[in-house]
RNA sequence: GCCGAAGUGGUGGAAUUGGCAGACGCGCUGGACUCAAAAUCCAGUGUAGGCGACUACGUGCGGGUUCGAGUCCCGCCUUCGGCACCA
């Protein structure tokens, strides 16, 4: 039902675009900067999916709409090349990583261009280009010697069976994601970036930054910021102590045991000859336990006594020292003090092990007394403290045990450092060396970067498979010139993601990762569009690598993406998320074909509420088409009755015309600007529906009516480029429509000067009247009250009060 | 279990933040054009009752505040996200 001949005219457009580069991006006006940024995509082998188009068709639009308005749009585009995907279809197939790759983004770029977007390919980037990851390379050397990066043995995630380390968003409830096995842990020595430093400075800008509040609770709960006390408690008949961190050291009186995670390395000091065999059998059954086992929460605590007795710091008391992996490793110290009066997990434990429980925290109300008591309260048995409340004894307790250097108070989070090494070959190469005589070395800058050799082994055997090629593997000792080792890891790929967008405007700079004062005038990001899957991962790194690089001054700015939004997702027809094994994917080609890309765009755009997404439908884009075959006979009769033109009678169709054409400009305008498409093209119908009735009118004013389909096709251009920059040719006016001004709308078009006003009788519409605008609450008043059928209303009836909402509405309230 | 978001016609989705609920579409019904169909155009379309002007009801459920509630408050239900023994 193709009803212009969409792909001459695109290809033609298109074509004429590239030629006059009328996108280009001025580098010597950065005072009218506007950084619009999409997340950039992993180039996979198959064809751009309706997701892209939506992430990329319509923040293009919005991105058009804003050069009109005057800016100085940079828009560029990359790949996030590096990844597991080439390398699983490389062990599949055989077909290089480097090789599927590059020729995926050939493609996928041909692809993106005949999108017919704004894109500055100019300064794409490749993160799997060695000219880009040598500075992933050398950030990590500066992290490294700024103390942000460190090594350090963990437990990490290990699949048995594909016999490889997983990331963390790996882990799918507790199984790896491509196998489906129970994934377990495993210690290994791995590198890690401190984003734990930043964890109190990330979680102060976040109320700073123009971001979805769900994604900043999202951030805000991840970081998990909690105020308590670090308390110091010692060993019985040793010299040893351990601290433990409590958000409640109110209830330190009610402390009956202590509990260390079978991790903890006090645990073999303090363990008593008698209980060795015990605990050792303990602690191997918590390290074997899979993923699945750990985190489940309805399985029964188990633990073991060391034999060791703890001293605690207010009262003297002997608790006995218990392991149980209820308690992890990971976060605190490691080690807690169990109330189980007063916390439910302590009193599960305590109840199955026959231990006291007592209670030192008594609430107002009555409580069940078989029960834990969670809440604060008054202190009870808890000598001078007994009868203050529980804000007070958290104060005065720790300021006492502060006294004896014995506690302070402590906030925790519950943000871990990032583990970014990873055992694969398809990423950045770590840039460090092992020497046994130096230990670990940095690669100096001039030997970066450390390129990925070609000649691999990829079976996934659980050794990194860099680590199986030698001439990769040894080299030499850059401080002693000895014989030395490479680290065989490569970076976790979101390394690379966490700066592209500071390279984008330097892209080809050779001499330094980015030009400080040049990113300091291109940077912020002004406008952030992607998935709200990446709020916890890419989002958090990219502002703790911002606010790293500039505490290690290169760049002067506080946070990577000042405004954000994220697109919803298109579903299936089925209301699924589409898949190719529920066979309900809608290929974006089949429609492009059929209707041309602007009715693609201008689908997605009308269709969807742009951050909830939806199921796709058929009929929509029908009903598009139409849309946009109207706009055409609009402009085609215009042409037609050209000769026509010059009649200029002032009727009151053409105030008509004239006020929808302004409420269209207003609201085009404000709702694209928030990323609000549906609506914005709903204006843009209203306009096309006030131009077809005003095309009834027997003398039509010609000026007027161009002037309105001019303006139509100007607010109409962002979303359909093609078909607006064909008709606007047609219409006779000079090459390009996106170097014309975005339409202002004229407030005083938009002011009636004879008002709809809504009478109401106790809140119920009773009448509707005319009245002239800004009509004085007396005057509306008595209209309402001289209204045939509201004396008729309220006849007999005692007149209490009336409200008069100017321009608006008139209630009377009778009894 | 905890945190968050959302529930509006047959349907996708609107509602200047407390002021005419359902914009703009889809679908449906009727009409015009046509030998007929498609396309196009016009009119109608929340539900129930009435020939009708109209009346009653209506934004997940139950209460409340207010002259007035889709919007605010309290208590539930359902769905979808995020976290998950974080001491």
């Amino acid at each position: 039902m193709a009803i212009y001949d969409y792909r001459s005219i695109e290809n033609k457009w298109q074509k004429k675009w590239e030629e006059t580069q009328i996108y280009k991006f001025k580098e010597e006006d950065t005072e009218n900067k506007l950084y619009c940024l999409e997340m950039f995509s992993y180039p996979s082998g198959a064809n751009l999916h309706v997701g892209h188009w939506y992430n990329y068709g319509l923040t293009d639009s919005w991105a058009r709409m804003k050069k009109m308005q005057g800016y100085n749009v940079f828009h560029p585009q990359g790949f996030d090349a590096f990844g597991l995907p080439a390398e699983n279809y490389a062990i599949k197939t055989g077909i290089h990583p480097m090789d599927s790759t590059y020729k995926n983004i050939e493609t996928m770029e041909k692809q993106l261009k005949s999108m017919g977007a704004t894109f500055n390919w100019e300064y794409e980037v490749v993160t799997c280009n060695p000219d880009y990851y040598k500075w992933t390379q050398w950030i990590f050397i500066k992290l490294f010697e700024n103390g942000l990066a460190y090594r350090k043995n963990a437990p990490v995630n290990w699949c048995s069976s594909c016999k490889t380390v997983l990331a963390n968003e790996q882990v799918i409830d507790g199984s790896c994601e491509r196998c489906k096995n129970p994934v377990t842990k495993r210690d290994l020595t791995q590198w890690f970036f401190r984003i734990t430093e930043y964890a109190q400075e990330l979680l102060d800008f976040l109320p700073e930054i123009d971001w979805p509040e769900k994604t900043k609770k999202i951030q805000n709960n991840w970081i998990g910021r909690s105020e308590g006390a670090e308390i110091e408690f010692s060993i019985d008949e040793s010299h040893l102590s351990f601290k433990v961190f409590t958000t409640r050291p109110d209830t330190l009186y009610g402390v009956t045991y202590m509990v260390l995670a079978p991790e903890n390395e006090l645990v073999d000091k303090i363990t008593s000859e008698a209980y060795k065999e015990e605990v050792e059998a303990y602690k191997e059954m918590a390290k074997k336990q899979s993923e699945i086992e750990r985190m489940s929460t309805v399985r029964e605590k188990t633990g073991v006594f060391t034999g060791a007795y703890a001293i605690n710091p207010v009262n003297g008391e002997k608790v006995p020292v218990w392991i149980a992996d209820y308690v992890l490793a990971g976060y605190g110290t490691g080690c807690v003090m169990a109330v189980p009066g007063h916390d439910e997990r302590d009193y599960e434990f305590a109840s199955k092990y026959n231990l006291p429980i007592k209670r030192v925290i008594k609430g107002e109300a009555l409580q069940d007394d078989a029960l834990p008591f969670t809440e604060y309260g008054v202190l009870v048995e808890s000598m001078e403290f007994s009868g203050k409340t529980s804000a007070e004894a958290i104060r005065l307790i720790v300021e006492k045990l502060n006294q004896q250097k014995k506690g302070e108070l402590k906030v925790n989070y519950r943000l871990r450092d990032w583990l970014v090494s990873r055992q694969r070959y398809w990423g950045a190469p770590i840039p460090i060396i092992h020497c046994e005589k130096c230990g670990v070395v940095p690669v100096p800058e001039k030997d970066l970067p450390v390129e990925l050799p070609y000649d691999v082994e990829f079976t996934p055997d659980g050794e990194s498979p860099l680590a199986k090629n030698e001439a990769f593997l040894y080299t030499v000792c850059p401080k002693c010139g000895g014989r030395a080792k490479r680290d065989p890891d490569t970076l976790d790929t979101f390394v690379c993601s966490s700066w592209y967008f500071l390279r984008y405007p330097d892209n080809k700079n050779e001499k330094e990762a980015f030009n400080r004062e040049w990113i300091n005038k291109m940077l912020p990001v002004d406008k952030y569009v992607g998935g709200a899957e990446h709020a916890a991962m890419h989002l958090l790194y990219a502002r703790f690598f911002t606010k790293a690089l500039r505490d290690m001054g290169y760049l002067d700015f506080d946070e990577p993406f000042l405004s954000l939004v994220h697109q919803g997702t298109i579903l299936g027809p089925d209301g699924n998320r589409m898949s190719k094994s529920k066979g309900n994917t809608i290929s974006p080609d089949d429609y492009i074909n059929e209707y041309g890309s602007d009715i693609f765009r201008l689908y997605l755009a009308f269709g969807f509420a742009y951050t909830e997404g939806g199921p796709w439908n058929d009929d929509g884009i029908k009903a598009i088409a139409k849309f946009v075959n109207r706009v055409e006979r609009i402009v085609e009769k215009y042409i037609s009755e050209k000769e026509k033109k010059g009649k200029n009678k002032i009727e009151s169709e053409e105030k008509e015309l004239n006020f929808v054409r302004h409420t269209a400009i207003k609201g085009v305008t404000e709702d694209a600007d928030k990323f609000q498409f549906n609506t914005s093209i709903a204006r843009q119908m209203e306009l096309v529906n006030a131009l077809n009735k005003y095309d009834a009118v027997e003398e039509k004013n010609y000026r007027i009516l161009e002037d309105t389909i001019k303006d139509l096709l100007l607010l109409m251009a962002p979303f359909a480029p093609h078909f607006t920059e064909e008709m606007w040719e047609q219409m006779g006016y000079e090459y390009s429509i996106f170097n014309q001004k975005w339409p202002e709308f004229d407030k005083n078009v938009l002011v009636k000067d004879s008002i709809e006003m809504v009478i109401q009788v106790n809140g119920k519409v009773r009448d509707k009247i005319n009245a002239p605008a800004d009509l004085s609450q007396n005057d509306a008043e008595k209209m309402a009250l001289e209204n045939e059928r509201i004396i008729k209303l309220i006849q007999g009836k005692k007149l209490v009060k009336v409200i008069v909402v100017p321009n608006k509405l008139i209630n009377i309230v009778v009894k």
